[in-house]
RNA sequence: UCCUCAGUAGCUCAAUGGCAGAGCAUUCGGCUGUUAACCGAAGGGUUGUAGGUUCGAGUCCUACCUGAGGAGCCA
């Protein structure tokens, strides 16, 4: 007897099989139940007619519970009214274990409830559609840059100093050493990579202690950095848009029927292909000022700041297709950004805004060159300049332009699927007021 | 940290200041093609906590707790 996978089973049709798996639901008219089982792979379901089994087997099978475990022996076979739909005819069940009232019933539930049963939500069609999707994006991620010849060079998680003085950090005991801290970028380890490399990413999770409460924050989220020596700020805003078309690409063309699903319009994917439009951050503040004085903004934006949320949805609502804003002013941006030789007062830096207001789903530009100037940033922003030397090391051996940038999977994965939250992106989200499963 | 909203059965939600209710889940019964199946019955409640107003509070007031959404910050 052969042991297939549900998403196996269209070639053993005729055939006697075996399945194990657990029940998703079940429905029964009389002599005929109707058993939904899944395994990870897929949903199939069972028809159990009592004529056709033992009375042990029948006994079994209507005594199941949602989520009970079982192994089930049958035939696969199209269903008589939904051709490309299969069905087995079972022969025998055993039940492995019995489950007792599964709390996540086939009916609504509320976010809190669900949350709470984290481990156990992660069973349903709708989060399974998701996590593939998240899946087929790591897959994309890895695929693009290993075939654009980049090298994976890892780094660390445990830091000692920040590596963007502003953002908080968490922060833990390291032995005899003092504190140590959850990166929250692999941005400059990545720098000294690519220095040995040229062509580099890491892929990892990054931490954020940050109090936010919104749709798009998680403590604990994963990104991925490439970076490249000899690499401009233009040259990273080809890279990203190839880099997102990729990824869009290859989910459309492998994960539809989860998309499907998740009840995402398509279309709104279709229209990611190069060129995305790009806008220096001057273009962008006279678009924000021009929509409040038509009255389509509440707040007026001044030259200057960061967007903020409304903000950036604003922006991204003018395109079909994820949008590029550069030259921020260097005030509101990390103290390793390289500056415009032609208008210091901006760096040479880029955010990607993804369309339908999943706001920015890329940061990054080019580094910082010159040592002397890097060395008077540290001190602007009031950097302990001991923790930073093996960095400034990199301007003093061999300094090149270089840029990368980083990019949130769960943001992208969210935009995606067309979530309104990123916490269903990630197996066990980590946020403000949620450690727990 | 601040602003807004919400806590009633295991779950999702009703209930003009006047008898605590429904659907799903559970248990029992019925049905040979069901699709969040359906039909019938039963069990299931300290209305988040502590005070207050009132003849009477799930409902009004105060404080606290918990959760959700948003602001700031960010991917």
């Amino acid at each position: 007897m052969t042991y297939v996978r549900i998403a196996d089973v269209a070639a053993y049709l005729g055939q006697e099989v075996i399945i194990k798996g657990w029940l998703y639901n079940s429905r029964s008219s009389g002599k005929l139940l109707f058993l939904e089982v899944r395994d990870g792979s897929g949903i199939i379901q069972g028809i159990v007619a009592k004529n056709a089994v033992s009375e042990a087997v029948w006994a079994r099978a209507d005594g199941l519970t949602q989520e009970s475990s079982i192994v089930v022996t049958g035939t696969p076979r199209e269903h008589p009214k939904r051709p490309g739909v299969y069905e087995l005819d079972v022969r025998d069940l055993e039940v492995v274990q019995l489950a007792h009232d599964y709390p996540i019933t086939p009916k609504e539930h509320g976010i809190e409830f669900l949350m709470d049963h984290r481990h156990l939500w992660l069973r349903s069609k709708r989060q399974h559609a998701i996590l593939r999707v998240r899946h087929e994006v790591v897959r994309a991620i890895r695929d693009f840059l290993d075939n654009d010849g980049f090298i994976l060079a890892d780094t660390p998680i445990l830091t000692p100093a920040a590596c963007e003085g502003t953002t908080t950090l968490f922060e833990l005991d390291y032995f005899d050493e003092g504190k140590a801290y959850l990166t929250q970028s692999g941005q400059l380890y990545n720098e000294a990579t690519a220095a040995a490399f040229g062509k580099v990413y890491c892929f990892g999770p990054t931490f954020r202690a940050e109090k936010s409460k919104t749709r798009r924050h998680l403590t604990e989220f994963w990104m991925v950095e490439p970076e490249v020596a000899y690499a401009t700020l233009d040259d990273m805003m080809t890279l990203a848009e190839r880099f997102l078309s990729f990824v869009v690409a290859r989910v459309l063309e492998r994960r539809k029927e989860e998309l499907t699903l998740l009840e995402r319009d398509i279309s709104k994917l279709e229209a990611v292909v190069p060129p995305f439009p790009r806008l220096a951050y001057d273009e962008a503040v006279n678009l924000l000022h021009e929509a409040y004085v038509a009255g389509r903004l509440e707040h007026d934006f001044t030259w200057g700041g960061d967007f903020g949320a409304p903000d950036e949805t604003y922006l991204a609502q003018q395109f079909d297709r994820p949008v590029i804003v550069h030259r921020y002013p260097a005030q509101v941006k990390a103290f390793y950004m390289e500056e415009d030789p032609e208008r210091p007062e901006v760096a040479l830096c880029m955010d990607v805004l993804a369309p339908e207001g999943y706001g920015e789903i890329i940061g990054g530009g080019q580094r910082m060159q010159s040592y002397e100037k890097l060395v008077k940033r540290i001190a602007e922003h009031h950097l302990p300049r001991d923790a930073f030397e093996w960095y400034l090391d990199l301007r003093k051996y061999g300094s090149v332009p270089h840029a990368g940038f980083g990019m949130g999977v769960e943001r992208c994965v969210a935009w995606l699927c067309g979530l309104e939250h990123v916490r269903e992106t990630i197996p066990f989200p980590r946020m403000l007021y949620r450690l727990r499963p």
